[in-house]
DNA sequence: CTGAAAGCGCTAACAA
DNA sequence: TTGTTAGCGCTTTCAG
């Protein structure tokens, strides 16, 4: 591959009057620079990154952690987060934890190591300890989604998930639901995830406001799969009094109770009403299309991405308020009772991708 | 950030001996190594991969080109990847074309200045000549489902798309359907695709075996998005006599198929039987679980990315042999003129994530 | 067993 | 307007 030197060799020139040719900048005779320019193109010249990161300090990249990029949600984050940074000249690592501390970390590090910019910390596999210890002091971090009390991680951008919870139970309340089972998340490593308590709490809460007391009996575990929700579901099918409704934290883990309901024949919302979280791109299409919490990744993970960047730039950034979350009410949710194939028609939202 | 050289000093060594030392190479003595690793450890060293590559020439990164990350599809490839390369301890770099020519190539050549060590290649954004010329002479490319006639592209890895497309038409035959509408991918700026022309392919050779020609009127086109499937299907369905099936050559356009028809009040089988391809997670959990064309994308880029890296270590290598698919037989397709409602237990695949 | 020295390709003062 | 020079942090020959 062609260097600055043998364009410097081809042209007469030196190095350092071909880097300012081609960097655009210094002040650079138009005849010059010109003629430096084609030659470049004529020897396919490529800047080295690597040489001039080891310079400039700046590699513009950044780092995006997360846990799952196999979950649709993740992609949707994924697209969103690609798009600004490469409007903005950067690049991406994605770097999947599959909820595994360990792996987590050795990524991290190595993440530090290749001197990214800055990261976007979603969280699920690593502990905020955990990434803090990992990078270098000062490195920008945007903490996506943690949902921390106090101010103690910022800047964090996240999306109002109580709000979200709550919309759940006055959804389902409303509909006449009393006995609702939820399947949250809990993974052995993790243990709860904040984001999914408060989902809980959220729920919790409307359940209060309407004077009915949350039924822990009810609770069930997954690690925020498809399996996991269908063996939760199935669970709870078998308990001698069924619940009429399942509120499960994410939509992978309704797509589990909906199978679940689909091997015992059962139907949803007939026999039973069912609520995921986070609408994923597929939620509109499930059988039956789902009802959930809609969650504007694409927004969300854009201011993200933009706060990161400015963080990088040196602005001094605060966290900006919690994005709202609304319902999404599909076809999976009815009144307890409600006949089988009272077929509405799905408009809403079909074919937006 | 420390460097090789503020362990020099505060061990008294010499900053090559604490490479050795840290880089487990050389012959020293075990005194000094442990000395040196100790001061490492306490100043908090990570070594600058940058500074590294600039020297080796390597970079341990690899290029991952696909069209659209928020498609399931390229999630699940997408993790395939990135576990295998992990595991060589290689990090990819994700890039999304977006189908945008323009974009795509701006985006290899950044990958090329940032000097990727090799690159795997999935067609719809770009051309091979694009990124042929895009990246430097000699960079290790697989190429991943280009389906090209002849060994032009090599290495190549990918999955027999004919077999996939004659799997459909004989379901299909075999069920008695004989007007059968196809949507197919095709965008502007691309037109027609490789790989979705072999699907069709396939689908006529199975058609003609069964001794029934391709009725073109009914082919219609998309862009492999629910949004473009569901504009084909609701086409199709103002038809005077619209067909009895609708064969869509991805999942995607699959979904937007099925969505069309639940707009209209419709039912898939009863109304009408549905095929997508590709099988993405979510396929066995829409309404109904799709029938679809099964592509294992994990062995898949697993050996992708494997062939890569063998490449990238300097080994000869050449294309493996096409993939098999096998179709997946959900609820989506039966005999034309059904009864509705006939529920099937929907057993196979549920819950397997 | 350890040190000295060169250099990867580039940027950015500073000099001419 | 251009050239000279000094590195960035690391690896790796080659001496000692």
């Amino acid at each position: 591959m062609a260097t600055l030197r043998d364009i410097a060799q081809a042209t007469g020139a030196t190095v350092s009057t071909v880097s300012y040719a081609l960097a655009g900048k210094g002040t650079l005779a138009q005849e010059t620079r010109a003629r430096i320019i084609a030659c470049a193109h004529e020897l396919g010249y490529r800047p080295n990154l690597i040489a001039r990161s080891l310079v400039t300090e700046r590699t513009s990249t950044i780092g995006l952690i997360v846990t799952d990029i196999a979950n649709p949600f993740y992609g949707e984050v994924a697209q969103a987060v690609e798009r600004v940074a490469y409007r903005a000249g950067y690049r991406v690592f994605f770097v999947n934890t599959d909820r595994d501390e360990r792996l987590g970390r050795e990524l991290l590090e190595d993440l530090t190591a290749r001197r990214v910019d800055g990261i976007i910390a979603m969280p699920g596999g690593l502990s905020a300890e955990t990434i803090l210890s990992a990078t270098s002091l000062g490195l920008p971090i945007v903490w996506c989604m943690w949902e921390e009390e106090e101010h103690h991680l910022s800047p964090a951008v996240g999306v109002d998930l109580v709000m979200g919870g709550r919309l759940v139970a006055d959804h389902l309340m409303a509909f006449g639901h009393r006995r609702v089972a939820i399947v949250m998340h809990r993974t052995e490593s993790t243990g709860l995830t904040r984001g999914h308590c408060l989902r809980l709490q959220g729920y919790s809460d409307g359940l209060a406001h309407a004077g009915y007391p949350l039924d822990a009996s009810l609770i069930r575990f997954g690690d925020s799969t498809i399996a996991s929700g269908r063996t939760a579901a199935l669970e709870l099918l078998d308990l001698s009094s069924p619940p009429t409704a399942i509120f499960a934290t994410n939509d992978l883990m309704a797509i589990g109770v909906l199978a679940a309901l689909r091997e015992r024949g059962l139907q949803a919302p007939h026999h039973m009403s069912v609520v995921g979280f986070d609408d994923i791109v597929t939620a509109a299409q499930l059988g039956p299309p789902l009802t959930t919490v809609h969650i504007d990744k694409a927004t969300f993970m854009t201011a993200a991405t933009t706060l990161l960047l400015r963080a990088i730039a040196g602005e001094a950034v605060t966290s900006p308020a919690l994005l709202p979350t609304r319902l999404v009410v599909r076809e999976s949710t009815a009144p307890p009772g409600t006949p089988p194939n009272n077929h509405r028609q799905g408009k809403e939202d079909e074919g937006a991708l």
